[in-house]
DNA sequence: TGTTAATATGGTAACGTTACCATATATATT
DNA sequence: AATATATATGGTAACGTTACCATATTAACA
């Protein structure tokens, strides 16, 4: 493969000139530019990054840290880091945790090493050990989606509590009493945001110790799926499941279908995080539905911005609010858009 | 940040001893590796992968080009390249051309000055410019997807004129003759391949010139529904509707919808790429599904052979069947298991 | 006209690694 | 005892770029 070198010479130039006229940097003359340039296109050049980047300690290359990009959610949110990201003219690198801590530790280490400038990360645990990692290198972290104790460092999330506030209370206005909660796994901090915003609805209708009706598991469907079998054997039977994210709602769907349960009519169903229009053939279910693009482009031109020197020195903290779409699944005379939510983006 | 030759001075050794213990390469004594490893934990030192690469010539790095990372078959796409990537140690940067062969070949250059090790890509057109680029820099490509023409490369992909033939079949058994194609972009091979699947089970009912039942657009959801509203408006109506993809076929559904036309009563319908169990509320569109993970899977494990030079010598092309998952949306008789589709993953 | 500033270009070294070769000791083989 | 081999370690240069400083020419200004 040719060099700058290579092309310095068939250009009758130094090195350093072609460099300048690569990067559109310090000096040089009209008739120089054609001849670097016109030797670069003969010869097939390309400008080596890795050299580049060792040189100036900078690799416009962002890593993006998620637990798993095949949930909607996430996938949203890869695209909207990548517009930003491509917009400036950086590039990502991204992995899936699976909510492994270990395995977070592992490939933030491998992207320290691979020189990204910048984290988004979203932590599979509680542990702030990660962030540490990255800060104690020098670069820059925005933890995207969940909180983390005890660091203090860039962030951007929705608020879950008040997320999930809305939906139960949206329950309780429908009439509903005894609601189960399908949560997520403690120390995850949108689990236990969630957990938290159903607990103070419920304590306004004056149930405190809800215990019986809470459960925890893990994101999946397959936990949804076990969660609601366990929650609808109870006597009395709930009347309304909540379930704390949008694989644990198609889990506890399936399993509301598999014990001849309708829904709404026999138990009402909520979830949080919405499925993006261009996936649902049905709309169907009712849910405080997260902007994950906008998140992820806030997110990203925060860290953007923190790289080039340009955001605030203290640490930002970004909370966006959940929107709450009322559709067919949570039953009642609420319903607004259910079944005729036809929006084509 | 400390280099090696930190670690080194720490350590009392040369250089290269550590480069060894933190490689495993070459000969060095238990004493040795205890010394650098602990010199390594007390500097907090991190192997700078960039000049690493420069010297060795590898970067450890994948390049995945596709169009749109938020359809659910792109989705998984990366989910299974980024497993396969990750377990070999590689990392993966990805990224979207929305379909547009200016910004493929701005992001394939990126990622050759990234050097990347090699690329899988799903070409936005038909052109085999960026495969040549790839190529002439002595990248290795794999082409996922579709077919490009006009080059010798390895590619995995779906057969997809098959999979277009058996859903149109399946609508023809059920007793379908007028039969509407929403199509794809023409030049992209998995829309001219299923156009020509269609095509094929129509002149086995004798209907060679189907000119005012063909439609193309784009992949998207819009477009399947401007295509509907179309295909339905035309006298006789259309009985059926076959959408070239997912997203073609919500938009078609939402189209019908608002025609007022019920699905499978009125109008059946059937689409390309089904949506992961884990995203559909109710599964109800009959598809010819893709294995999207099973195909990533092999398309990297392939690259990486390359890599290894354990491929052979031979391009390889490799073609995978699609499923024909008949549910409620074809309507008929044939229903086998529309609505009762509850596997868990 | 002399001085300053803008323009244009290049030489040398450095970024942090590892390949290559060299050296030295310890062990095994004939 | 002489030779070959495995083990252990280091010196030097190179990967391909750009920062820094230096130099030379031209244009602008007082």
């Amino acid at each position: 493969m040719p060099t700058i070198q290579d092309v310095a010479k068939r250009a009758g130039v130094a090195p350093i000139t072609v460099s300048r006229v690569i990067n559109n940097s310090g000096y040089f003359s009209e008739e120089t530019r054609e001849r670097v340039e016109a030797a670069i296109a003969e010869l097939g050049y390309v400008p080596n990054r890795l050299a580049r980047g060792l040189r100036i300690k900078q690799t416009n290359t962002l890593a993006l840290v998620l637990t798993d990009i095949t949930n909607p959610f996430f996938t949203t949110l890869a695209r909207g880091v990548e517009d930003a990201a491509g917009e400036a003219g950086f590039t990502v690198t991204f992995c899936n945790t699976d909510e492994s801590e270990a395995k977070e530790q592992k490939y933030l280490e491998v992207f320290l090493q691979q020189q990204v400038d910048g984290i988004l990360l979203v932590p599979a645990g509680s542990s702030p050990d990660s962030v540490h990692t990255a800060q104690k290198n020098g670069t820059p972290v925005v933890v995207i989606d969940r909180r983390v104790p005890d660091v203090s460092t860039d962030s951007v999330r929705c608020d879950s509590e008040a997320g999930a506030y809305k939906l139960v209370r949206l329950l309780q206005d429908l009439g509903h009493r005894r609601i189960a909660m399908l949560g997520g796994p403690e120390g995850i901090s949108t689990a236990d945001d969630r957990l938290a915003g159903y607990r103070r609805a419920m304590a306004e209708i004056g149930q405190t110790g809800n215990g019986d009706l809470v459960q925890s598991g893990s994101f999946t469907m397959s936990s949804g799926y076990e969660m609601v079998k366990t929650a609808v054997a109870k006597t009395p039977r709930p009347t309304a499941i909540f379930a704390a994210n949008n694989f644990l709602a198609i889990g506890a769907l399936r399993g509301l279908q598999d014990c001849g349960l309708r829904v709404p009519e026999d138990v009402a169903l909520v979830g949080f995080d919405d499925l993006p229009p261009a996936l649902t053939t049905f709309p169907f279910l009712t849910v405080a539905a997260q902007p994950a693009y906008d998140l992820a482009q806030i997110a990203t031109k925060l860290l953007l911005a923190r790289l080039a020197g340009e955001a605030p020195e203290t640490c930002q903290e970004i909370i966006l609010q959940t929107e709450l779409i009322i559709r067919q699944s949570s039953g009642g005379s609420l319903i607004r858009n259910g079944g005729c939510d036809r929006s084509l983006e």
